[in-house]
RNA sequence: GGCCCUAUCGUCUAGGGGUUAGGACGGGUGAUUCUCAGUCAUCAAGCCGGGGUUCGAAUCCCCGUAGGGCUACCA
């Protein structure tokens, strides 16, 4: 059975580099019928919080990730690590290292720049000067021995790839705390979990050469691996909070719905076959399979997300959008007071020019606040320039067909409007820009018919009455 | 600096020896219309450079160049 793991740090928020890193493995778990863990590796102490932890359970719920199983915390499994890193050194695989974090890098600094690495100067102490520091509790670390060789493995996106052993250093196993490094954690899990594919990001590549080696130490047979390139930002350097948003959570906050979100990460590196299209996630895991990857690294692309949202946005239904929006108390709360049923109309009648659900909330102050829409005055002088006697004058004889109206649909509206126009002697574009700026206080809106069937007979007159009491 | 990875329109990508190098986002123009969005039509825009291999290279090989990653008692 094919079992992946999503194994992100809880050091900061989880980025949506690490988003595309999880779905890549989910969808690979789950076309496979396989299971997808999620493991929190949270081996650094001082910098891990069970905050984020959390915050990251709760970004791969909201885009509809189930992991299975419980997620597994590294720190609950300390002791398994300095098993294997004592096995180790009773092996003769790994050595004990007295050298301070200060000694070393005051090596490092006497070496060309650059160059250094361990010099294991602890590899050889003899079994008295162990013993001198364990008298004096001497902190140590435990590092791995590097034998010599060439060190391989397979790629599935990169193919075979190699390094001389020589190019890596002796690096920590254990840490002078007692505390396990990445790598000693990373392989003593992913072995007695039995991941059987490890996807993860290119930056890892190099990393993988000194776990490969620590599997043969141990004589653990490696996972198949799969490198992704890393997603860049615009000016082509890995992705990071000045590119924009990068934290899963302010996408959500900023209005994206999870549906575009796995659709266009879904395309960094992959292509789902076609275009212009939103993807749900059963569909990817449908399609999804490792052998189409690309090997460069996407530019993450903010106008391309806004277009798949608008997509996305298109195709939901108004219920579904007024729940997520209700999920702002604020919002939910400023307008409780209107019937759920002409919230939702809003939202048909607004979506189709939506590209984010904030847009919404924007559209909800002008079109639903008692008060109505607050004129801006430069807005009315593109307008309507100048004198607006005329203006107030033709409204006037709108005013009075629209009050006559028995049936205040938008084709009625329209009925009234252009024969007003026509006995006003001006064009019905006259009227229709002043009504659409008078009903909802802004220069662009749905169909202006629409609009008004929307707002209904008694609110249109309203409204119109306000902005002609505003225009003097 | 060392090691490693990558290279098709501005961006995401298709194409893997013979194609008018295809699609999508974004941009331009036109149509629809009451504005905007949408939709439809249409246009511009690309094989990093140089050497090979070959009858023929975007495609295979080499070398440059550019960008990126790693180089922790972080993961």
């Amino acid at each position: 059975m094919k079992k992946v793991r999503f194994a992100p740090s809880p050091t900061g928020h989880l980025h949506i580099g690490g988003v595309r890193t999880a779905l890549f493995n989910y969808l690979y778990a789950k076309n496979a019928a396989g299971e997808f863990i999620l493991r929190i590796e949270d081996t650094d102490v001082e910098r891990s919080s069970p905050e984020m932890a959390e915050e990251i359970s709760a970004g791969l719920s909201w885009l509809g990730m189930k992991w299975d199983h419980e997620p597994y915390y590294q720190s609950h499994h300390f002791e398994k690590y300095r098993e294997i890193a004592f096995r180790l050194l009773r092996e003769g695989k790994a050595y004990r290292c007295f050298c301070t974090p200060e000694e070393i890098e005051a090596r490092k600094k006497s070496a060309p720049a650059g160059l250094f690495k361990y010099d294991r100067k602890c590899i050889s102490l003899d079994a008295a000067e162990i013993e001198r520091h364990a008298a004096k509790k001497t902190p140590f670390v435990i590092r791995f021995f590097i034998p010599e060789g060439v060190t391989g493995f397979k790629d599935r996106v990169h193919k075979e790839m190699k390094i001389n052993n020589s190019e890596l250093d002796d690096y920590v196993l254990l840490k002078s705390d007692g505390s396990p490094t990445y790598h000693l954690s990373v392989v003593a899990d992913d072995s007695s979990m039995g991941i059987s594919d490890v996807i993860r990001g290119d930056d890892h590549i190099s990393n993988t050469f000194k776990q490969i080696l620590l599997f043969r130490a141990l004589a653990l047979k490696p996972p198949k691996y799969t490198h992704l390139p890393l997603i860049f930002g615009a000016d082509k350097k890995k992705l990071s909070k000045r590119h924009g948003e990068t934290s899963i959570l302010e996408f959500k906050h900023k209005g994206y719905l999870p549906e575009a979100i796995i659709t266009y990460l879904s395309q960094l590196s992959w292509l789902p076959g076609e275009n212009k299209k939103i993807f749900t996630m059963a569909d990817l895991v449908q399609k999804f399979n490792l052998q189409k990857l690309s090997k460069n690294s996407p530019v993450f692309d903010y106008e391309k997300l806004r277009f798949l949202n608008s997509l996305a946005i298109r195709r939901k239904p108004p219920g579904a959008i007024y729940d997520i929006l209700s999920e702002d108390k604020e919002f939910a709360a400023a307008f409780s007071e209107f019937a759920v049923e002409k919230k939702e109309a809003l939202i048909e009648l607004v979506k189709p020019r939506m590209k984010t659900l904030i847009e919404f909330k924007e559209k909800f102050k002008n079109y639903l606040s008692k008060e109505g829409p607050v004129y801006r005055r430069e807005e009315l002088e593109k307008l309507a320039p100048g004198d607006k006697s005329g203006l107030r004058k033709n409204l006037g004889v709108f005013l009075d067909r629209l009050s006559a109206l028995d049936s205040f649909d938008s084709a009625g509206v329209e009925e009234a409007l252009r024969s007003s126009a026509e006995e006003a002697g001006v064009k019905a574009a006259a009227l229709i820009h002043p009504s659409r700026f008078a009903l909802t206080g802004e220069t662009v809106s749905p169909s202006i018919f629409e609009v008004f069937a929307f707002f209904g007979k008694e609110e249109s007159i309203k409204r119109i009455k306000s902005f002609i009491a505003h225009s003097g």
